[in-house]
Formats: structure tokens, sequence, C-alpha cells
DNA sequence: AATCTTAGTGTCAAATATACACTACCAAGA
DNA sequence: TCTTGGTAGTGTATATTTGACACTAAGATT
């Protein structure tokens, strides 16, 4: 039962649900409807308020289910923001007071992030009543409260999730090409990596197996295709490269 | 005002404080008081429930000042833990039914970290009508709560920041030896570096400053004093290593 | 004078990182 | 069928970094 005059914060998860699409590096983002059914032009992170019996994980598991349907994904948590003006901006607000019983009261979220492939899921068109897209982490502009902030450091976090574990397993086909795997640390790290370098790097790992299989139908040489070795990917990611600094 | 059945959450701040004694990492302890005064053998971190108008990190730094009066400290989140049961060992219930208001209410808590040089705070006893003390982290026992796994958190997080970052300018005092830095960063890691290796790596990073000034009355031959150069250190803070694995 | 303890130093071999350019293959269109 | 456009796939030489390793130096204590 809320109380109006709880000064208790609430607890919630955000999700910052992760797409490759072959080129760029997407987030899910979902539009706010606002209580007369439109929706209005913020765009946010989902999110959802814990509930009593889950821990954190499962919310952040239960939220991205909800949108995508999608189990089992690459889940990490990136930190907790808990700032007592993160909800104040007028436009917030604004939007608090037709969807909340308690607009006012304080909310900290943990926020989380996880990785898709794309092809395993296409937001429909008002799924929820709200609508729901995969936007370009480079064309994302200002989202509601502090979401940015929030996107940002789960970017970072990726980042450096990367440069010790392998990545890629739940952003890529299960058949995919060096290629698509060259780009996506592109898109990730948001730089350009030598072609010979990188295959020579990822291959040395040894988590890829070489599929006797082609691209067909492309207008130029077709690429192999390569899938992950579970078993060595899963272990490399526990144990980590160990390319540490000391 | 608290309510009975108010079933939202609590949000509390837990400070892992870490110290450097020349020989072992160490990490601030407290004893837990009973409402009798008496104190209990189990030990704790220090932590407190967020006040109303303030942020994560300030109500950890709260925390920190208010237990050794220090401030300006290196203090990094390390995650947040929200398991619903992670207050229900027998044991603690008990504590908590002596000391709360309201001992069955769910308490989310973020941890934080924060690297202090031990000469700069001695616990008093009984200071705050509490015991605190300095444990070495390899001779920790069960701890309260979920408190354990918190502090394990929080060491994997500084083994990785230390990979990537310097570490040590509040660890150390501000005159010290290559030989403690380097007796710090086995600490930290908990293996032995080689010396040599271990000197090289460190003044190519080109952060310290060698200073004109030696070791008096040691019974050895006297090392030199060097100190952080604060402005390449704190740069070296931001832009990292740059050693990532791609 | 002998002993104890930590400080301080250099080299070689192995591994890794970086920079760099051409041929192979396929589809589509001329 | 020839040309074009586009991506796949490959090797080498150089520079940098890592890892292993052992002795002398300086001061205090006995």
């Amino acid at each position: 039962m809320p109380h109006l005059h709880d000064l208790n914060p609430r607890v919630s998860v955000d999700n910052v649900i992760l797409g490759f699409d072959d080129e760029n590096l997407n987030v899910l983002l979902i539009g706010r409807s606002l209580s007369d059914g439109r929706t209005d032009d913020v765009l946010a992170l989902p999110g959802d308020l814990i509930f009593e019996n889950e821990n954190l994980e499962m919310a952040a598991e239960r939220g991205l289910f909800e949108l995508t349907g999608l189990t089992d994904l690459f889940l990490q948590q990136a930190g907790a923001f808990g700032d007592p003006n993160r909800l104040a901006k007028p436009k917030d607000r604004e939007w608090l007071k037709t969807v909340r019983q308690e607009p006012d009261v304080r909310v900290i979220t943990i926020a989380f992030f996880s990785l898709v492939n794309m092809n395993d899921y296409t937001p429909q068109p008002a799924s929820f009543a709200r609508s729901v897209q995969w936007v370009p982490i480079q064309d994302v502009g200002d989202l509601a409260f502090d979401h940015n902030r929030i996107l940002t450091t789960c970017l970072k976090r990726l980042r450096e999730t990367i440069a010790i574990k392998p990545v890629g397993f739940n952003l890529l086909p299960v058949k995919f090409t060096l290629g698509q795997l060259h780009r996506l640390y592109e898109a990730i790290l948001d730089k350009p990596l030598d072609k010979r370098n990188f295959r020579r790097k990822i291959q040395k790992l040894d988590i890829l197996t070489h599929l006797d299989e082609k691209q067909e139908g492309v207008p130029h040489k077709p690429s192999s295709f390569y899938k992950f070795n579970e078993i060595k990917y899963q272990k490399l990611v526990e144990t980590g490269f160990d390319n540490f600094g000391f």
C-alpha cells in the first residue's frame, strides 16, 4: 500500500537492451504513453519497479522477457542510479503525473544491460500499447530522466567487458561470419580495427568453430560461417582473457 | 513515517573501506551493538539507509566521514545487492529485531568501496558505541548478511580497476617507496610480482616523481621516496591504461 | 668485522602488437 | 562475356612488451 507521505524511495530496474544489425549497435527504446493513450515524443529505456519477491536480476529478466519474449541472454548489472533529482525534469514530471499514483516519490534504479541478436526480436508497432523501437546508439537523442547517463554508463561497461571477455554470443546469429564479428567489435568500441590483426587475435582465442558452409547469393566472395564453441566460449567468459595490466 | 505494512524496500549504502598497512590489505569492519549496549560476535560492513535528499555517492561519503573523519577519498560504486533474503539469516534477524523499528522490511543496498591510507585513521575503541576494527582481508570470517559477497565483489572490482587505472594514491602516504607500492599491488592482486618487472612497468607509466629524500634509520639500504605526479596520475585515471584487448 | 635486510639494477628470449597490400570470388550490369 | 564493384581472405617485417633471472649496495645491529 503506497502512502502519500511515505518518503522512502522505490526501487526499479532499467534495461539497456543492445542489439546489432550488422552495421550499428542499437538500443531498444520505448515511447512513453500518456494516460489518454497518446505517446509523448520522449523516448525512454524500458524499466519497472521491482516486485516484492524477486531479486534484481530476476526483475531485469522479467522486463526483458515481457518486452522481447527472450530469455537466457547475456545480462550484466551496470550500477545503481539514485540522484534525488533524477525524475525532476519538467517533461518527466508531467508524464509521471499522468501515469503514477505517486508521481513525487523518489525512485532509485538499478541498470542492467543485455545483448540480443536483433533478428530474434523485431519490435511490433504498438506492442503493449506503447511504441518500441531499435535506435542506433549514435542517433539516440535526449532521453527521459537520467537515461542518457545510464546508457552511457552501460556502453562504457560493455567496452570494459569486451576487453576482458569474449562478447558476441548473444548479439550475433548462431552462424556468423568473421566480417560480422569484426563489424560488431568496431561498433562496440567505436573505432576501426585492422582486419588481419582482428582475425588473428580472435582466432587465437580458440572459441570459434569453422563451419563447412558459405554465404550464398552475395555479390562478392562468399564468406565462411563460423559458430562459437559454447564450452570454450563459456570457459573464457568465466576466466577472462587474463591480459591484465600486472 | 514508516508503516507496518509498507512492502516497499528501503535503500542503504554499504561501505567497503580498504586500507593498506604495508603488508596486508585490510577492511574496516564494525561489531554490531545490541540494544542493551553489548556487541554481538558478528562483524559487518558499515552502512546506513540513505537520506531523503542525498544521492548514493553522498550517502557513501557520509558514512565514510562519520566513521573515519576522512573526505576526498577514492570511492567507487561496486553494484547493488537486492536479494529478498539477504537479511534472512537467523542471527541477522535476531539482531535486526533488537535495533530496527521495521526488522522485516526489505533492504536493497548499494555497495561502494574506498581506499584509505591506514595511517590516516586508527579506529578508536568503542567510537560511536560500537567496535570498529581493521581486519586483514585474508582473516575475514563470516560476516553479517550478504557482506561476504559484497566484500568479494568489491575486491574483484578493485582488481579489475587496478588493471586499467593506477591505484594507490589514497592507500599510501604522500611520500612512499617503490617497495611499498610493490607490496600494495601484490596485496591487492594476491600474487607475487617480479620486483624488477614491476618497477620497470610502474615507472614507464610516468606518474611518479622521484624525491630527493631517503628513508632514515632503517636497518638496511635506505629507499628513495616518491610521490605521485597528481596531474599525470589523474589524467591516467581518466584515460585508463588503454591496454585493452582490442 | 660479520650479519641481516631491503634497495636497486640489466639482459636476453619469447610473445605480442602494429602497420601494411594484394589476390580471390561472386553478382550484376554493360 | 567482359568489366566493375564489393567483400573475403591471407603473411611478413618491425617494434614493443613481457617474463625470467642474480647480483651488488647501503645502512643498522651484534
